[in-house]
DNA sequence: ATCTAACTAAACAGATCTGTATGGTTATGA
DNA sequence: TCATAACCATACAGATCTGTTTAGTTAGAT
Protein backbone atom coordinates (compact mmCIF):
# COMPACT_ATOMS: atom_id res chain seq x y z
CA UNK A 1 0.00 0.00 0.00
CA UNK A 2 1.36 3.45 -0.97
CA UNK A 3 0.59 6.40 0.61
CA UNK A 4 -1.46 7.62 -2.32
CA UNK A 5 -4.36 5.52 -1.74
CA UNK A 6 -4.64 6.17 2.15
CA UNK A 7 -4.76 9.50 0.77
CA UNK A 8 -8.47 11.31 0.88
CA UNK A 9 -9.84 12.33 -2.81
CA UNK A 10 -12.54 14.34 -1.18
CA UNK A 11 -12.83 15.90 -4.62
CA UNK A 12 -14.51 12.33 -5.50
CA UNK A 13 -16.98 12.27 -3.61
CA UNK A 14 -18.34 15.76 -4.94
CA UNK A 15 -17.65 14.59 -8.52
CA UNK A 16 -20.11 11.71 -7.65
CA UNK A 17 -22.92 13.68 -6.49
CA UNK A 18 -23.21 16.09 -9.50
CA UNK A 19 -22.56 13.85 -12.05
CA UNK A 20 -25.41 11.95 -10.65
CA UNK A 21 -27.70 15.33 -10.16
CA UNK A 22 -26.58 15.87 -13.91
CA UNK A 23 -26.78 12.91 -15.21
CA UNK A 24 -30.26 12.28 -14.37
CA UNK A 25 -31.88 15.43 -14.25
CA UNK A 26 -30.43 16.40 -17.52
CA UNK A 27 -29.47 13.55 -18.99
CA UNK A 28 -26.00 12.24 -19.94
CA UNK A 29 -25.67 13.63 -23.16
CA UNK A 30 -26.35 16.86 -22.35
CA UNK A 31 -24.02 16.75 -19.18
CA UNK A 32 -20.17 17.79 -20.64
CA UNK A 33 -17.48 16.59 -18.54
CA UNK A 34 -16.57 20.28 -18.30
CA UNK A 35 -19.71 20.81 -16.69
CA UNK A 36 -19.45 18.34 -14.07
CA UNK A 37 -15.76 19.27 -13.00
CA UNK A 38 -16.96 22.82 -12.51
CA UNK A 39 -19.80 22.12 -10.40
CA UNK A 40 -18.30 19.58 -8.20
CA UNK A 41 -15.36 22.61 -8.02
CA UNK A 42 -12.31 20.09 -9.44
CA UNK A 43 -10.52 20.61 -11.95
CA UNK A 44 -10.97 18.16 -15.42
CA UNK A 45 -7.25 16.83 -14.93
CA UNK A 46 -8.36 15.63 -11.68
CA UNK A 47 -12.00 14.28 -12.41
CA UNK A 48 -9.89 12.11 -15.49
CA UNK A 49 -8.08 10.52 -12.71
CA UNK A 50 -10.55 9.57 -10.99
CA UNK A 51 -12.07 7.90 -14.03
CA UNK A 52 -10.63 7.15 -17.16
CA UNK A 53 -13.58 7.93 -19.09
CA UNK A 54 -16.89 9.68 -19.33
CA UNK A 55 -18.33 6.22 -20.52
CA UNK A 56 -16.42 4.85 -16.88
CA UNK A 57 -18.48 7.75 -15.04
CA UNK A 58 -21.43 6.93 -16.54
CA UNK A 59 -21.43 3.43 -15.86
CA UNK A 60 -20.47 3.99 -12.43
CA UNK A 61 -23.70 6.26 -11.83
CA UNK A 62 -25.70 3.34 -12.94
CA UNK A 63 -24.40 0.92 -10.82
CA UNK A 64 -24.30 3.26 -7.53
CA UNK A 65 -28.12 4.31 -8.43
CA UNK A 66 -29.38 0.60 -8.79
CA UNK A 67 -27.56 -0.16 -5.42
CA UNK A 68 -29.01 2.87 -3.87
CA UNK A 69 -32.45 2.24 -4.81
CA UNK A 70 -31.98 -1.27 -3.40
CA UNK A 71 -30.38 -0.58 -0.68
CA UNK A 72 -33.31 1.63 0.38
CA UNK A 73 -36.17 -0.39 -0.50
CA UNK A 74 -34.63 -3.20 1.46
CA UNK A 75 -34.35 -1.35 4.35
CA UNK A 76 -37.94 0.15 4.32
CA UNK A 77 -40.09 -2.48 3.31
CA UNK A 78 -39.50 -4.10 6.78
CA UNK A 79 -41.04 -1.60 8.57
CA UNK A 80 -44.73 -1.28 6.09
CA UNK A 81 -46.50 -4.23 7.14
CA UNK A 82 -46.28 -7.58 8.97
CA UNK A 83 -47.86 -9.74 5.70
CA UNK A 84 -45.90 -10.12 2.75
CA UNK A 85 -48.55 -8.88 0.68
CA UNK A 86 -48.74 -5.52 2.64
CA UNK A 87 -44.65 -5.32 1.98
CA UNK A 88 -45.43 -6.35 -2.01
CA UNK A 89 -47.73 -3.70 -1.88
CA UNK A 90 -45.84 -0.86 -0.31
CA UNK A 91 -43.07 -1.28 -3.05
CA UNK A 92 -46.16 1.35 -4.74
CA UNK A 93 -45.81 3.34 -1.97
CA UNK A 94 -42.08 3.63 -2.20
CA UNK A 95 -42.02 4.53 -5.61
CA UNK A 96 -44.79 7.22 -4.62
CA UNK A 97 -42.72 8.80 -3.11
CA UNK A 98 -39.81 8.98 -5.14
CA UNK A 99 -42.57 10.42 -7.62
CA UNK A 100 -43.37 12.95 -5.66
CA UNK A 101 -39.68 14.55 -6.07
CA UNK A 102 -39.41 17.53 -8.35
CA UNK A 103 -36.14 16.06 -9.83
CA UNK A 104 -38.06 13.01 -11.25
CA UNK A 105 -37.36 12.56 -14.33
CA UNK A 106 -38.15 8.72 -14.74
CA UNK A 107 -35.99 5.64 -14.84
CA UNK A 108 -32.45 5.69 -15.13
CA UNK A 109 -32.29 2.93 -16.88
CA UNK A 110 -34.67 3.19 -19.38
CA UNK A 111 -33.28 6.85 -20.03
CA UNK A 112 -29.86 5.41 -20.21
CA UNK A 113 -30.88 2.72 -22.68
CA UNK A 114 -32.46 5.46 -24.69
CA UNK A 115 -29.57 8.04 -24.93
CA UNK A 116 -26.50 5.52 -25.15
CA UNK A 117 -25.48 3.56 -28.08
CA UNK A 118 -27.94 0.31 -28.10
CA UNK A 119 -26.43 -2.92 -28.10
CA UNK A 120 -26.96 -6.15 -25.89
CA UNK A 121 -23.31 -5.79 -24.67
CA UNK A 122 -23.90 -2.03 -23.17
CA UNK A 123 -22.80 -1.30 -20.08
CA UNK A 124 -26.16 0.87 -19.66
CA UNK A 125 -28.06 -2.34 -21.28
CA UNK A 126 -26.67 -4.77 -18.93
CA UNK A 127 -27.12 -2.50 -15.77
CA UNK A 128 -30.89 -2.11 -16.38
CA UNK A 129 -31.15 -5.66 -16.84
CA UNK A 130 -29.25 -6.14 -13.37
CA UNK A 131 -31.15 -4.04 -11.55
CA UNK A 132 -34.80 -5.26 -13.49
CA UNK A 133 -33.70 -8.83 -12.59
CA UNK A 134 -33.46 -7.46 -9.04
CA UNK A 135 -36.96 -6.25 -9.24
CA UNK A 136 -38.22 -9.41 -10.42
CA UNK A 137 -36.62 -11.12 -7.42
CA UNK A 138 -37.49 -8.59 -4.64
CA UNK A 139 -41.38 -9.56 -6.02
CA UNK A 140 -41.28 -13.11 -7.23
CA UNK A 141 -39.68 -13.55 -3.49
CA UNK A 142 -42.88 -12.15 -1.51
CA UNK A 143 -45.50 -14.18 -3.81
CA UNK A 144 -43.79 -17.15 -3.07
CA UNK A 145 -43.78 -16.13 0.79
CA UNK A 146 -47.62 -15.03 0.35
CA UNK A 147 -48.22 -18.60 -1.21
CA UNK A 148 -49.07 -17.07 -4.32
CA UNK A 149 -48.97 -19.76 -7.49
CA UNK A 150 -46.52 -19.39 -10.20
CA UNK A 151 -44.92 -16.40 -8.39
CA UNK A 152 -42.46 -15.58 -11.39
CA UNK A 153 -44.83 -15.18 -13.65
CA UNK A 154 -47.24 -13.03 -11.22
CA UNK A 155 -43.86 -11.07 -10.86
CA UNK A 156 -43.67 -10.21 -14.12
CA UNK A 157 -47.54 -8.63 -14.28
CA UNK A 158 -46.32 -6.77 -11.52
CA UNK A 159 -43.18 -5.75 -13.08
CA UNK A 160 -45.48 -4.06 -15.74
CA UNK A 161 -47.12 -1.73 -13.02
CA UNK A 162 -43.86 -1.06 -11.42
CA UNK A 163 -42.17 0.17 -14.60
CA UNK A 164 -45.25 1.48 -15.94
CA UNK A 165 -45.57 3.49 -13.25
CA UNK A 166 -42.33 5.17 -13.73
CA UNK A 167 -43.48 5.75 -17.50
CA UNK A 168 -46.14 7.55 -16.46
CA UNK A 169 -44.75 9.53 -13.80
CA UNK A 170 -42.38 11.01 -15.83
CA UNK A 171 -44.80 11.68 -18.51
CA UNK A 172 -47.40 13.28 -16.50
CA UNK A 173 -46.88 13.98 -13.00
CA UNK A 174 -50.02 15.03 -11.66
CA UNK A 175 -51.46 12.03 -11.98
CA UNK A 176 -50.86 9.84 -8.53
CA UNK A 177 -49.96 6.38 -10.80
CA UNK A 178 -48.34 4.71 -8.13
CA UNK A 179 -51.87 4.57 -6.76
CA UNK A 180 -53.04 3.08 -9.88
CA UNK A 181 -50.03 0.72 -9.70
CA UNK A 182 -50.83 -0.23 -5.71
CA UNK A 183 -54.72 -0.76 -6.84
CA UNK A 184 -54.14 -2.80 -10.00
CA UNK A 185 -51.80 -4.97 -7.93
CA UNK A 186 -54.43 -5.60 -5.36
CA UNK A 187 -56.83 -6.63 -8.32
CA UNK A 188 -53.74 -9.14 -9.59
CA UNK A 189 -53.40 -10.25 -5.96
CA UNK A 190 -56.96 -10.76 -5.39
CA UNK A 191 -57.09 -13.54 -8.82
CA UNK A 192 -54.44 -15.56 -7.31
CA UNK A 193 -54.59 -15.89 -4.01
CA UNK A 194 -55.03 -19.20 -2.39
CA UNK A 195 -58.35 -19.37 -1.61
CA UNK A 196 -58.08 -20.89 2.80
CA UNK B 1 -50.51 27.63 -56.40
CA UNK B 2 -47.33 27.65 -58.20
CA UNK B 3 -45.92 25.05 -60.20
CA UNK B 4 -43.63 24.45 -57.20
CA UNK B 5 -46.05 23.40 -54.70
CA UNK B 6 -47.22 20.91 -57.42
CA UNK B 7 -43.83 19.45 -58.46
CA UNK B 8 -43.00 16.02 -57.10
CA UNK B 9 -40.46 15.41 -54.27
CA UNK B 10 -39.39 12.40 -54.45
CA UNK B 11 -36.73 12.91 -51.87
CA UNK B 12 -38.76 14.07 -49.31
CA UNK B 13 -40.54 10.46 -48.94
CA UNK B 14 -37.19 8.66 -48.53
CA UNK B 15 -35.77 11.43 -46.12
CA UNK B 16 -39.08 10.56 -43.73
CA UNK B 17 -38.20 6.56 -43.66
CA UNK B 18 -34.66 7.31 -43.44
CA UNK B 19 -34.83 9.77 -40.46
CA UNK B 20 -37.89 7.26 -38.64
CA UNK B 21 -35.84 4.39 -39.12
CA UNK B 22 -32.26 5.73 -37.96
CA UNK B 23 -34.16 8.00 -35.04
CA UNK B 24 -36.17 5.06 -33.74
CA UNK B 25 -33.41 2.41 -34.37
CA UNK B 26 -30.39 3.80 -33.02
CA UNK B 27 -31.60 6.89 -31.14
CA UNK B 28 -32.73 11.19 -32.52
CA UNK B 29 -28.44 12.00 -31.40
CA UNK B 30 -26.78 9.34 -32.14
CA UNK B 31 -28.49 9.85 -35.96
CA UNK B 32 -26.90 12.93 -37.96
CA UNK B 33 -28.61 15.00 -40.28
CA UNK B 34 -25.51 13.95 -42.72
CA UNK B 35 -26.07 10.63 -42.48
CA UNK B 36 -30.15 10.77 -42.82
CA UNK B 37 -29.22 12.37 -46.00
CA UNK B 38 -26.81 10.32 -47.26
CA UNK B 39 -28.66 7.48 -46.62
CA UNK B 40 -31.86 9.21 -48.27
CA UNK B 41 -29.92 9.55 -51.49
CA UNK B 42 -30.49 13.42 -50.75
CA UNK B 43 -28.02 15.99 -50.71
CA UNK B 44 -28.20 17.91 -47.80
CA UNK B 45 -28.77 21.25 -48.61
CA UNK B 46 -32.16 19.81 -50.11
CA UNK B 47 -32.80 18.19 -46.40
CA UNK B 48 -32.88 21.33 -45.18
CA UNK B 49 -35.40 22.93 -47.87
CA UNK B 50 -37.66 20.22 -46.82
CA UNK B 51 -37.21 21.07 -42.96
CA UNK B 52 -35.41 24.26 -41.53
CA UNK B 53 -33.84 22.37 -38.96
CA UNK B 54 -32.89 19.00 -37.64
CA UNK B 55 -35.26 19.86 -34.74
CA UNK B 56 -38.20 20.42 -37.19
CA UNK B 57 -37.27 17.03 -38.59
CA UNK B 58 -37.58 14.92 -35.44
CA UNK B 59 -40.97 16.75 -34.75
CA UNK B 60 -42.02 15.44 -37.73
CA UNK B 61 -40.61 11.74 -36.71
CA UNK B 62 -43.03 12.16 -33.28
CA UNK B 63 -46.45 12.99 -34.70
CA UNK B 64 -46.06 10.70 -37.79
CA UNK B 65 -45.05 7.52 -35.59
CA UNK B 66 -47.79 8.58 -33.18
CA UNK B 67 -50.56 9.27 -36.35
CA UNK B 68 -49.52 6.11 -38.09
CA UNK B 69 -49.66 3.87 -34.66
CA UNK B 70 -53.06 5.66 -34.38
CA UNK B 71 -54.21 4.23 -37.40
CA UNK B 72 -52.83 1.48 -37.39
CA UNK B 73 -54.58 0.40 -33.87
CA UNK B 74 -58.28 1.91 -35.26
CA UNK B 75 -58.17 -0.04 -38.42
CA UNK B 76 -57.31 -3.33 -36.28
CA UNK B 77 -59.44 -3.35 -33.67
CA UNK B 78 -62.83 -4.09 -35.13
CA UNK B 79 -61.64 -7.05 -36.16
CA UNK B 80 -60.34 -8.67 -33.23
CA UNK B 81 -63.54 -9.38 -31.40
CA UNK B 82 -67.00 -8.04 -30.85
CA UNK B 83 -67.30 -7.39 -27.01
CA UNK B 84 -65.27 -4.16 -25.67
CA UNK B 85 -63.50 -6.48 -23.62
CA UNK B 86 -61.95 -8.36 -26.43
CA UNK B 87 -60.75 -5.47 -28.34
CA UNK B 88 -59.84 -4.12 -25.61
CA UNK B 89 -57.47 -7.14 -24.84
CA UNK B 90 -56.84 -6.94 -28.08
CA UNK B 91 -54.45 -4.01 -27.89
CA UNK B 92 -52.26 -6.02 -26.22
CA UNK B 93 -51.67 -8.43 -28.81
CA UNK B 94 -51.35 -5.64 -31.37
CA UNK B 95 -48.32 -4.73 -28.63
CA UNK B 96 -46.94 -7.99 -28.80
CA UNK B 97 -46.79 -8.17 -32.24
CA UNK B 98 -44.71 -4.79 -32.69
CA UNK B 99 -42.43 -6.52 -30.19
CA UNK B 100 -41.39 -9.21 -31.70
CA UNK B 101 -40.01 -7.04 -34.70
CA UNK B 102 -35.94 -7.27 -34.47
CA UNK B 103 -36.02 -3.44 -34.84
CA UNK B 104 -38.38 -2.84 -31.89
CA UNK B 105 -36.73 -0.45 -29.77
CA UNK B 106 -38.55 0.50 -26.90
CA UNK B 107 -41.90 3.36 -27.00
CA UNK B 108 -40.52 6.26 -29.09
CA UNK B 109 -42.42 9.15 -27.01
CA UNK B 110 -40.36 7.75 -23.69
CA UNK B 111 -37.13 7.48 -25.40
CA UNK B 112 -37.55 10.64 -26.76
CA UNK B 113 -38.15 12.76 -23.70
CA UNK B 114 -35.20 10.93 -22.52
CA UNK B 115 -32.70 12.05 -24.99
CA UNK B 116 -34.02 15.22 -25.84
CA UNK B 117 -34.29 18.40 -23.68
CA UNK B 118 -36.49 17.83 -21.31
CA UNK B 119 -38.83 20.79 -19.66
CA UNK B 120 -42.43 20.68 -19.97
CA UNK B 121 -42.98 22.98 -23.50
CA UNK B 122 -40.51 20.86 -25.67
CA UNK B 123 -41.60 19.12 -28.56
CA UNK B 124 -40.76 15.77 -27.65
CA UNK B 125 -42.85 16.58 -24.33
CA UNK B 126 -46.27 17.39 -25.50
CA UNK B 127 -46.09 14.60 -28.51
CA UNK B 128 -46.08 12.13 -25.66
CA UNK B 129 -48.01 13.83 -24.10
CA UNK B 130 -50.64 14.05 -27.35
CA UNK B 131 -50.18 10.64 -27.90
CA UNK B 132 -50.86 9.20 -24.29
CA UNK B 133 -53.71 11.46 -23.96
CA UNK B 134 -55.49 9.51 -27.23
CA UNK B 135 -54.34 5.98 -24.96
CA UNK B 136 -56.15 6.84 -21.97
CA UNK B 137 -59.10 7.81 -24.22
CA UNK B 138 -58.81 4.41 -26.24
CA UNK B 139 -58.91 1.88 -23.04
CA UNK B 140 -61.06 5.16 -21.38
CA UNK B 141 -63.56 4.45 -24.42
CA UNK B 142 -63.67 0.84 -24.29
CA UNK B 143 -64.37 0.37 -20.58
CA UNK B 144 -67.47 2.68 -20.85
CA UNK B 145 -68.60 0.32 -23.79
CA UNK B 146 -68.30 -2.34 -21.46
CA UNK B 147 -70.21 -0.67 -18.56
CA UNK B 148 -66.99 -0.54 -16.38
CA UNK B 149 -68.00 2.06 -13.43
CA UNK B 150 -64.97 4.30 -12.89
CA UNK B 151 -63.62 4.08 -16.98
CA UNK B 152 -61.10 6.80 -16.60
CA UNK B 153 -59.49 5.64 -13.10
CA UNK B 154 -59.40 1.52 -15.02
CA UNK B 155 -57.94 3.11 -18.01
CA UNK B 156 -55.02 4.48 -16.00
CA UNK B 157 -54.47 0.79 -14.83
CA UNK B 158 -54.51 -0.17 -17.97
CA UNK B 159 -52.19 2.32 -19.29
CA UNK B 160 -49.72 0.79 -16.41
CA UNK B 161 -49.68 -2.04 -17.99
CA UNK B 162 -49.55 -0.41 -21.46
CA UNK B 163 -46.38 1.51 -20.75
CA UNK B 164 -44.81 -1.39 -19.02
CA UNK B 165 -44.82 -4.04 -21.29
CA UNK B 166 -42.75 -1.34 -23.85
CA UNK B 167 -40.38 -1.12 -21.10
CA UNK B 168 -40.03 -4.61 -20.56
CA UNK B 169 -39.55 -5.48 -24.08
CA UNK B 170 -36.95 -3.47 -24.72
CA UNK B 171 -34.60 -3.98 -21.62
CA UNK B 172 -35.54 -8.42 -22.38
CA UNK B 173 -36.79 -9.31 -25.52
CA UNK B 174 -36.60 -13.17 -24.16
CA UNK B 175 -40.25 -12.33 -22.14
CA UNK B 176 -43.61 -12.21 -23.54
CA UNK B 177 -44.59 -8.89 -21.76
CA UNK B 178 -47.30 -8.45 -23.86
CA UNK B 179 -49.30 -12.10 -22.82
CA UNK B 180 -47.80 -10.59 -19.38
CA UNK B 181 -50.09 -7.35 -19.62
CA UNK B 182 -52.95 -9.02 -21.55
CA UNK B 183 -53.31 -11.74 -18.86
CA UNK B 184 -52.95 -8.66 -15.79
CA UNK B 185 -55.69 -6.63 -17.70
CA UNK B 186 -57.87 -9.41 -18.03
CA UNK B 187 -57.17 -9.32 -13.63
CA UNK B 188 -57.95 -6.10 -13.37
CA UNK B 189 -61.39 -6.42 -15.68
CA UNK B 190 -62.34 -9.15 -13.31
CA UNK B 191 -62.46 -7.33 -10.21
CA UNK B 192 -64.67 -4.39 -12.08
CA UNK B 193 -66.41 -5.99 -14.04
CA UNK B 194 -70.47 -5.49 -13.29
CA UNK B 195 -71.85 -8.53 -12.35
CA UNK B 196 -75.02 -8.94 -14.13
C1' DA C 1 11.64 21.50 6.79
C1' DT C 2 11.08 18.99 2.85
C1' DC C 3 9.55 15.51 -0.25
C1' DT C 4 5.89 14.17 -3.03
C1' DA C 5 1.25 12.93 -4.27
C1' DA C 6 -2.64 15.43 -5.42
C1' DC C 7 -4.38 19.14 -7.23
C1' DT C 8 -4.97 23.59 -10.15
C1' DA C 9 -5.97 26.63 -14.48
C1' DA C 10 -5.71 26.94 -19.11
C1' DA C 11 -4.57 25.86 -23.56
C1' DC C 12 -4.75 22.50 -27.02
C1' DA C 13 -5.72 18.51 -30.37
C1' DG C 14 -8.96 16.13 -32.79
C1' DA C 15 -13.37 14.76 -33.72
C1' DT C 16 -18.22 15.65 -34.68
C1' DC C 17 -22.28 18.11 -35.32
C1' DT C 18 -25.64 21.69 -37.31
C1' DG C 19 -26.60 24.80 -40.65
C1' DT C 20 -25.06 27.83 -44.74
C1' DA C 21 -22.97 29.04 -48.97
C1' DT C 22 -21.21 28.19 -53.66
C1' DG C 23 -21.53 27.04 -58.14
C1' DG C 24 -23.10 23.86 -61.24
C1' DT C 25 -26.57 20.20 -63.15
C1' DT C 26 -30.99 17.91 -64.30
C1' DA C 27 -35.65 17.63 -65.65
C1' DT C 28 -40.22 19.47 -66.34
C1' DG C 29 -43.94 22.27 -68.31
C1' DA C 30 -45.37 25.65 -71.65
C1' DT D 1 -36.57 25.43 -77.17
C1' DC D 2 -36.11 27.60 -72.95
C1' DA D 3 -37.18 29.34 -68.40
C1' DT D 4 -37.15 27.68 -63.95
C1' DA D 5 -37.76 24.85 -59.98
C1' DA D 6 -35.51 21.26 -57.92
C1' DC D 7 -31.64 19.05 -57.29
C1' DC D 8 -26.44 17.85 -56.75
C1' DA D 9 -21.49 17.67 -54.42
C1' DT D 10 -18.53 19.99 -51.65
C1' DA D 11 -16.53 23.17 -48.80
C1' DC D 12 -16.97 25.95 -44.95
C1' DA D 13 -18.20 28.47 -40.50
C1' DG D 14 -18.97 28.04 -35.87
C1' DA D 15 -20.04 25.58 -31.96
C1' DT D 16 -19.33 21.78 -28.76
C1' DC D 17 -17.48 17.75 -26.85
C1' DT D 18 -13.89 14.35 -25.06
C1' DG D 19 -9.51 13.68 -23.55
C1' DT D 20 -4.40 15.34 -23.12
C1' DT D 21 -0.78 18.28 -22.05
C1' DT D 22 1.81 21.74 -19.60
C1' DA D 23 3.59 24.21 -16.06
C1' DG D 24 2.86 25.46 -11.63
C1' DT D 25 0.60 25.17 -6.68
C1' DT D 26 -1.10 23.08 -2.33
C1' DA D 27 -0.98 20.21 1.61
C1' DG D 28 0.05 16.09 4.34
C1' DA D 29 3.48 12.56 6.17
C1' DT D 30 7.91 11.86 8.01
Amino acid sequence: MTQALTRKRPGLERVLKTADRLFYEEGIHATGVDRIAAEAHVSKATLYTYFRTKDDLVTDYLHRRSRSWREYVAGELPEHGASPEERLLAIFDLLGEWFLSPSYRGCPFINSEAECAPGPSSEAHLANLEHRSWVHTLFGGLLKEAGVAEPEAIARQLMLLYDGSMSGAQADPSVDWAAAAREAAESILRNHQTSH
